[in-house]
DNA sequence: TGGACGATTGACT
DNA sequence: GTCAATCGTCCAT
């Protein structure tokens, strides 16, 4: 059944935000209802949905109290391609399946009623692996997707060189729709 | 209470 | 290459 089974990804690309002290974070302004899961303990998933239709994931990393998250901006699926392929599409080649947040999200089945999830539960709904470590001369740094303004100053995007399944960097936007204003 | 905007994607020219 | 879709969240009245 296309529905049940598992779907397992090696992360190929993350991006780093820290908290109060990071322009480009949710959690920049302070804690807030949507962001209290930053703020929280480490190991739980902090899902929030953004234009509308789409989810994005992030991990907290650091210490109660202090906000945090790396978001998971694209992976390699390496079991349940067939499960993940029913969610995103039935064409959609294997190094597409997960190549972008929001698609990462939909392939792993992940969306806000997984919200604050812990990751180091045993038989949790979401489960994250230790893997093979990857050498550093593999991983490159640049600035962050689609932040701009002054969170654009930290290099915190990360990917593994030379993987196909990294998704294209698109510099950040301010806003398309011309507002009066 | 109202309005602007977003850690994006996919469709279209 | 350009642009619309679509709605939760947050800030300014």
């Amino acid at each position: 059944m296309a529905t049940e089974g598992t779907v397992a990804i090696r992360l190929t690309e993350v991006e780093a935000y820290a908290g109060m002290s990071d322009p480009g974070s949710h959690a920049y302004r302070g804690r807030t209802n949507r962001t209290a899961v930053m703020f929280g303990p480490p190991g739980h998933v902090y899902v929030y949905f953004t234009y509308g239709m789409h989810w994005c994931m992030n991990l907290v990393c650091d210490a109660e109290g202090t906000a945090s998250a790396v978001l998971l901006r694209a992976g390699e699926v390496v079991r349940g391609h067939d499960l993940a392929r029913a969610r995103r599409g039935a064409t959609v080649a294997d190094r597409e399946l997960a190549r972008g947040p929001a698609r990462l999200t939909k392939a792993l089945g992940v969306s806000g009623d997984l919200n604050g999830t812990d990751l180091l539960r045993q038989g949790g709904p979401l489960r994250v692996l230790a893997g093979t470590p990857v050498p550093d001369n593999m991983v490159a740094t640049s600035s962050r997707t689609g932040v701009g303004g002054a969170g654009a100053v930290h290099p915190w995007r990360l990917h593994i060189v030379g993987e196909s399944s990294v998704s294209p960097y698109r510099p950040a936007v301010p806003r398309r729709r011309v507002r009066t204003r």
